[in-house]
DNA sequence: CCGGAATATAAGCAGCAACTTATAAAAGGA
DNA sequence: TCCTTTTATAAGTTGCTGCTTATATTCCGG
């Protein structure tokens, strides 16, 4: 439990977790999402997975061989949860809203076939794309 | 970096924003709030309060020579809608149940670990059980 | 049984991120 | 003006984290 945002925090682990948003996939796979956007060892992935595995973040199933990864809704809930304190005290109501823009996600992924689109709408959110006026940049 | 969800990823970070969780309040109150729990310096602090800004997770406002520090919930609504994708849509009007459910379920899952697959990941439960704070239980 | 495929673990290394102390900057009060 | 308070920045050190290569483990087909 402790370690859920802590695993969020890598950017190639969220990139894990978005691949396994369309459902199930063994780590090969996930190995091959990754390297899709830049060159990383089969070891590295490994290790990713279990750091996502420890943190509750996502289940794994054995098959044969293969190592069926799947997100752990229980994980991202609870992150979930931990935020939500921070969302307007006035409006815990505003929890209806939130559904719905969920639902209309969902049913895009749903819709679609292809994770392009996916990793190129959370890429956005990663590089803090917001309504600007923040414009304080430092390196 | 100008990542939300690495600036989440630091537990320091994390317990600055449950600081600011109650209202505004001046750069002082929070590092002597953090300081309530672990020893840091002053400059930690105000770095921690830098990487929260940068990140879009608080925003910032001089009063004198004070600076009054404020949770900008546009940071925290963008990394929810982020992990929003991954939950089940029903799930956000379960709210106030989230936690304890989370909580329970968790326990049933490491109480019936399997060898190989789930052994780590009970492990890890288990080593997060250790810090019994309120606000960092679920971190 | 044996070779190969899929995945995990071991061991070691490099870079960064978070800490420290020291100092600067800005505002308010004597 | 000078001192104090409050906060930020500079500079340097270090432990941790994520990477690599090499190897172990597990399973399946021939």
């Amino acid at each position: 439990m402790d370690g859920v945002f802590e695993a969020l925090g890598d950017p190639v682990r969220r990139q894990i977790l978005e691949a396994l948003a369309d459902g199930e996939q063994p780590a090969g796979r996930v190995l091959d999402a990754v390297r899709s956007r830049a060159p990383i060892s089969q070891p590295a992935v490994s290790q990713h997975l279990r750091v996502l595995r420890e943190a509750g973040l996502v289940r794994v199933r054995a098959e044969g061989t293969r190592r069926l990864y799947a997100v752990d809704p229980e994980g991202l809930a609870a992150a979930r949860t931990w935020l939500g304190r921070f969302v307007d005290p006035l409006a815990p109501f505003a929890q209806p809203l939130d559904a719905l823009e969920t639902e209309l996600a969902r049913g895009r992924r749903a819709r679609r076939a292809e994770p392009g689109t996916n990793a190129a709408e959370a890429g956005a959110v990663d590089r803090g794309m917001r309504s600007g006026e923040r414009g304080d940049r430092l390196a």
